[in-house]
DNA sequence: ATCCTCCCCTAC
DNA sequence: TAAGGTAGGGGAGGAT
């Protein structure tokens, strides 16, 4: 169960494309120190000279828009119900000529009226919470030239229903948490009277504060632009008063709720901070709270918080066995509480056991002992048998690699699994086999002195010439050819990403395999003598989970790092301990650090926020927090590094450090913090034989990661007649014996009880929720304890009054599903109740295959890049062929620099305060080939015109894979696709095809290899033709290029592809790469059936080809002949575009001098890019056609651009970011063109 | 209504 | 110093 760091996300992406601030938390990684140091990375914070630019250009905007006469709806989008009096056609017209918006469809969360001159009850029910409208309130507020408030002409339902205008208002103001009643309509409009005068003052304090402020970061406007929003959507007369406050009110209430939620989110973040220790102190209860509650020593238990370990926790659960009549007595129905306490006692009692000596022992004597000998006597016997349980399993650790990382690699031992070299394979064995390979690998590193201080002096010696010292490991540079494999064997998170890919083929490969369950007879033997050693009662109490239900059980490693590691450092056992790479000596900080920018930008947006803060508990606790971060850090430097903490030990949990966590953080919260090196070798042995042990007793497994899964015991019950609670006690065993660390056990009817089951019974523990009482159980439980609720949903449920579950259990599906949308909606309130239909899965289809790096990218040169993107090409190609799949789908994404961010991250090598941009493309048919996937990436990355220099993350993931048949676009042709080209080669020798297609027409017919592509025409018809192509590649090479310049163009990709890039590449191929963006930008239906009618020739589109056939051609062929398809096709909707309006490419921008920078720079990143382009190009060739971005091709750059605005704009419009607006403004005018 | 694309969010 | 990956669920909004 990971605990992120600060409860926060790892903010791995910065800011989304079109600045909305979305994910405000994400700063917080820049220096988690400061908890929530996310200033607005969007656009929206800055301070009142931002506002007062973008409001401007706003009405720029609006003045600007094409047919609009006014704005008088602007921010309005209504939905037209049935028969109205100006037509639906009208309203639309008049909406849209208003500033306003239409849809046609009743979307909740989009619309804000519905206009009806009357509706049905069951439809009004259905959209209770937005205001229903007559159609008269439309034309009056055109008549009247302004908007009046729309409350007047309210639809009245016939049910005595409250109008909705107003009770969604209820659900996301800030200012009421919790639901109101229908009834409580009344009530509400004297509440939102009352609200909006306070807006109002706020408003004007807002304007105070910000006009004396010279940060550039303004919370208090974003606050004000949130309650403005608030207003405007629900009470537009209100509305309209805000406004004339200066406050613009397209406002998108994700972000300013966010922001809003920043000083909350702090206090949450920090677990110092006065909510979060109440939080904490739950938390670190909970898991004691079975125990205290049956022991009836809760100040005993609290005189020692911090023992967390094993032996601490034997203690109390040797009182509870001292109690042990007492527990069955005192809680009628807590009896499987006090089951589960049993079942542990007995699990650490077995370690005391004199028997120990062997595995099977251990897990036999825990099972059977009821032992009686005092607590000290256990807890020594516990201590040496813990050191009994390392020694036996020294073994399964790994050498320490410790510091020599790199070096490793080199290490002769017997990996079972090569860092970055290991390809899960699957086999056949059996379990048992299994079982004794795994003990063979470890017991071949038995030699215990092979420390880590051995192993590293082992690895200088003998490979001398690749070690690395490391006193100067330095991160390659991205453009060194280890970069790519140096970063990924030290990325924790793609190992442990890795693994679980592994571990689900893994699991679903023992499907294939016989189905031996040799660990199913332990647990008969196992279940007998227990039921025979403890007699009626517990036979009492066994019996009473039914057997017949489903049964889920979830088990995690505890502190799955921290333990592995500990097996080879058991000296560390009783200490706080976390694993990091942070080595104790942190450099100089850099002169161009942006530390204390960034410091300095979080604490004017703090102080902002005490400012507009209303909530005097809120201004204490954020005051608080500023002096906590500001607090010169005890320790020194160390204090500051940010280098994450993968897995803390429970002990350091006790202090506050979390997983995720930075370590310079962690220091403060623990000084004593102890680190141990990454050994990701040693985790993934134990993760192996974790599986292996819990394979043995059942196939039935859902891989979650390496330390976690999901196991139906169902079956096994049923099996073996044992209990739920002995499997795991079972099952625990085995795997500390097999691997030496504990795992926590979570018993359920479902997945997601099971799931919280184990969170309670951390560590080492287990813990079952019976149905009966799954609901109380839950109800204590904090919504962020949900699996699928993080930091955004926990802080939107918050404003709902829904902390914890109980609350959120009160509010109904239907407001979380207009909240959140119909799944999340649905979801969040079964989750409330405990419910969750969820089935244990092993074998899900993979969807995407993807690879990317954020960390350590530094480009000067773009060749650097280029080079890059096809290692990364050749990097997912290698995972796709591993699981034997080709994808069409292509996706770049590229975290670039924000532009206000300094080049010199906070964190050394990451990737600062980023955007990000993404690209997507689609090729006709699946693939796996490097170069066309290099190629498409290389065009995608271009079409972007960034600064190289400014590039901070690279990634590419390959969708619409071909492994599921159903998917559209693989089920061609059914049951053809295995098809051999033999049987194509052979079926059809005369062209009984008919081309339409000029391109490729006579050529084909008289080659007597042919092949035959099905075509189905894009008429109405649907009627089925077919031509013929050559077989032979360069007999089609020699067709296509008989067929135009499309061809060269294609060829030289080809060319350059195999070719490393350099500096200097021509214009060509640039041009050709841009075409193909342009197309692949646009790809999708349309662009597939686009049909050429400029030359009277029918041309064949995409959709026509047979994939089958294409698949068949080489590969290269193939792609190419399919980007030959559109290239034309694309080649004649650019000349038909010029026709349509000649002067097309003539965009008429201001002059560069009449730019405002700051406008500029509240674009998102790409279309700054655009611009800038723009401008540069038309310094050098001044009058030229105004070809808008670099290329020279006007063919090329026109299409992409008004695509890539096109999209922008419309989240402008949803959005509602004055940034965003702007962009809009560009978008209009280029579409115009 | 249902698909698609482009994201955000979540988990480990 | 530091190794900030990866896959899936799902919402918003557009197209059809
Ligand atoms: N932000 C995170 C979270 C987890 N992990 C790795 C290290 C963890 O050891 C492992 C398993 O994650 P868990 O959530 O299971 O956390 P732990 O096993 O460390 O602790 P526990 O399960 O006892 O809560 O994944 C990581 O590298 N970074
Ligand atoms: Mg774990
Ligand atoms: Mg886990």
């Amino acid at each position: 169960m990971s605990t992120s760091g600060s409860g926060v996300p790892r903010p791995t992406v910065q800011e989304s494309n079109h600045g909305t601030k979305k994910n405000v938390k994400r700063k917080k990684r820049i220096f988690n120190g400061w908890g929530n140091s996310d200033d607005d990375d969007g656009w929206g914070g800055f301070g009142n000279y931002m506002i007062a630019k973008q409001r401007k250009l706003n009405d720029q905007f609006l003045r600007d828009c094409k047919g609009q006469s006014s704005c008088i709806f602007s921010g309005i989008i209504i939905y037209v119900n049935g028969f109205t009096n100006p037509s639906s056609d009208e309203l639309r017209r008049l909406m849209q000529e208003h500033g306003g918006g239409y849809d046609l469809y009743l979307r909740k969360s989009r619309i804000t009226h519905i206009i009806a001159s009357n509706l049905p009850n069951s439809k009004f029910k259905l959209a209770k919470t937005i205001p229903v409208v007559k159609p008269e309130w439309i034309t009056d507020c055109v008549n009247a030239g302004k908007r009046l408030s729309h409350i007047p002409y309210l639809l009245l339902g016939n049910q005595s229903q409250i109008q909705p205008g107003h009770s969604k208002f209820s659900n996301t103001s800030p200012f009421k948490s919790g639901v109101i009643n229908l009834e409580e309509k009344e009530q509400n409009m004297t509440l939102i009277k009352k609200k909006i005068f306070e807006i109002k003052c706020n408003l004007e304090e807002s304007v105070r504060c910000n006009s004396d402020a010279n940060s550039r970061y303004s919370s208090d406007g974003s606050i004000a632009l949130y309650q403005n929003e608030s207003l405007s959507r629900f009470t537009d007369k209100d509305a309209i008063i805000v406004q004339k406050d200066n406050i613009n009110d397209n406002v998108e209430d994700n972000s300013e709720k966010e922001i809003i939620s920043n000083s909350e989110d702090d206090n949450e973040d920090d677990s110092l901070s006065g909510t979060n220790r109440v939080a904490f102190e739950r938390k670190g209860l909970k898991s004691k709270l079975h125990v205290y509650s049956l022991t009836e020593t809760k100040s005993c238990y609290l005189q020692h918080p911090f023992k967390y370990d094993c032996s601490s926790k034997s203690s109390e659960f040797l009182k509870c066995e001292s109690l042990d009549d007492n527990n069955i007595l005192l809680q009628d129905q807590h009896l499987s509480k006090g089951l589960v306490l049993n079942n542990s006692n007995l699990c650490v009692l077995g370690h005391k056991s004199k028997s120990l000596s062997t595995s099977k022992n251990l897990m036999h004597s825990l099972i059977k002992c009821t032992s009686t000998s005092s607590n000290s006597d256990r807890l020594s016997k516990l201590k040496s048998s813990s050191i009994a349980d390392a020694n036996r399993l020294s073994d399964v650790i790994s050498t320490n690699k410790n510091d020599a990382d790199r070096s490793a690699d080199f290490v002769p031992t017997n990996k079972i699994d090569a860092d970055r070299s290991d390809d899960f394979i699957p086999t056949n064995k059996t379990n048992a086999e299994r079982l004794s390979d795994f003990k063979t690998i470890y017991a071949s590193n038995t030699d215990k002195s092979s420390s880590f201080k051995s192993s590293r002096s082992c690895i200088s010696c003998d490979h001398p010439e690749v070690f690395k010292s490391p006193l100067k490991s330095l991160i390659p540079k991205t453009s060194d050819k280890n970069f790519l494999n140096e970063f990924y064997s030290n990325s924790r998170l793609h190992h442990i990403s890795k693994w679980k890919a592994q571990l689900k083929a893994y699991v679903a490969d023992l499907h294939k395999s016989e189905t031996v369950f040799p660990g199913r007879e332990q647990l008969r033997q196992a279940h007998i003598e227990n039921v025979s050693k403890l007699g009626q009662r517990e036979t009492l109490v066994s019996s009473k989970p039914s057997i017949c239900e489903q049964t889920v059980m979830h088990i995690d490693m505890d502190s799955f790092f921290v333990s592995v590691g500990l097996l080879s450092r058991p000296e560390l056992k009783d200490q706080p301990v976390a694993v990091t790479h942070f080595k104790g000596h942190l450099a100089q900080p850099s002169p161009d650090s942006n530390l204390e920018w960034e410091e300095s930008q979080w604490l004017k947006k703090q102080q902002k926020i005490l400012k507009g803060k209303t909530n005097i508990s809120a201004v204490i606790k954020t005051q608080s927090k500023v002096e906590d971060i500001l607090k010169v850090p005890t320790g020194s430097k160390s204090s500051y590094s940010l280098s994450e903490i993968a897995s803390c030990s429970y002990q350091a949990r006790q202090a506050g450090v979390k997983n995720g966590m930075f370590m310079g953080q962690a220091l403060r919260l623990c000084p004593n913090l102890q680190t141990i090196p990454y050994d990701f070798e040693a985790y993934n042995r134990v993760s192996r034989a974790f599986y292996d042990v819990v394979a043995s007793f059942t196939h039935d497994i859902e891989a979650v990661s390496c330390d976690e899964m999901f196991i139906d015991v169902t079956d096994i019950l049923t099996d073996t007649g044992a209990t739920a609670m002995e499997l795991a006690s079972v099952l625990r065993a085995e795997v500390k014996d097999k691997t030496g660390c504990s795992a926590s056990v979570g018993i359920g009817p479902n997945m997601l009880l099971a799931r919280l089951a184990t969170r309670k019974a951390k560590p080492c523990g287990q813990y079952q929720v019976l149905t009966h009482e799954a609901k109380e159980f839950i109800q204590e439980l904090s919504v962020r304890d949900l699996p699928g609720i993080g930091y955004s949903l926990a802080n939107k449920l918050s404003k709902l009054g829904a902390t914890t579950c109980g609350q959120l259990q009160k509010i109904s599906q239907l407001t979380l599903q207009i909240e959140f949308g119909p799944k999340t909606g649905e979801l969040l309130h079964r989750f409330s109740l405990g419910q969750d239909d969820r089935q244990v899965q092993s074998n899900k289809l993979r969807k995407s295959v993807s690879a990317e790096v954020n960390y350590g990218i530094r480009f000067s040169k773009e060749f650097e890049m280029v080079n890059f993107l096809q290692e990364m090409a050749s990097e997912v190609k290698k995972r796709m062929d591993t699981i034997k799949v080709k994808g069409r789908g292509i996706t770049l994404k590229l975290m670039v620099r924000r532009p206000d961010a300094p080049k010199e991250t906070a964190k050394y090598m990451g990737h600062g305060i980023c955007t990000t941009l993404n690209k997507s493309c689609n090729l006709p048919i699946p693939t796996n080939d490097v170069n066309v996937i290099a190629k498409e990436l290389i065009s995608m990355y271009r079409a972007l015109h960034l600064s190289v220099c400014d590039i901070r993350g690279v990634g590419i993931q390959i969708n619409k894979l071909d492994n599921d048949v159903s998917a559209k676009g693989n089920n061609h042709k059914d049951g053809q696709r295995h098809q051999s080209i033999l049987s194509f080669t052979t079926v059809n020798n005369k062209n009984q095809y008919t081309s339409p297609c000029s391109t490729l027409p006579k050529t084909c017919t008289e080659e007597s290899n042919e092949i035959t592509f099905t075509k189905i025409t894009a008429q109405p018809d649907s009627s089925i033709k077919k031509f013929t192509l050559v077989q032979s590649y360069n007999e089609s090479r020699k067709i296509l290029e008989n067929n135009e310049h499309l061809l060269q163009s294609s060829a030289e990709g080809e060319h350059t592809n195999s070719t490393n890039f350099t500096d200097n590449e021509n214009d060509k191929i640039i041009v050709k790469t841009n075409k193909k963006q342009t197309d692949f930008n646009k790809a999708g239906p349309s662009s597939m059936t686009y049909v050429d009618c400029s030359d009277n020739t029918y041309m064949l589109s995409e959709s026509q080809l047979d994939p089958q056939v294409l698949k068949e051609l080489p590969e290269d062929l193939a792609q190419e002949i399919l980007e030959t398809v559109r290239q034309r096709k694309k080649i004649t909707t650019v000349v038909n575009s010029k026709h349509q309006s000649s002067d097309a490419i003539d965009l008429e921008l201001p002059p560069a001098s009449q730019v405002d920078v700051n406008c500029l720079q509240a674009l998102p990143l790409s279309l700054q890019n655009e611009l800038q382009h723009y401008y540069q190009q038309n310094q050098i060739s001044a009058k030229k056609k105004h070809v808008f971005p670099v290329c020279n091709s006007p063919l090329k750059g026109q299409p992409e651009l008004i695509n890539a605005t096109k999209n922008k704009g419309k989240k402008a419009a949803h959005q509602a970011r004055k940034a965003l607006i702007l962009e809009a403004t560009l978008s209009k005018k280029l579409s115009r063109m």
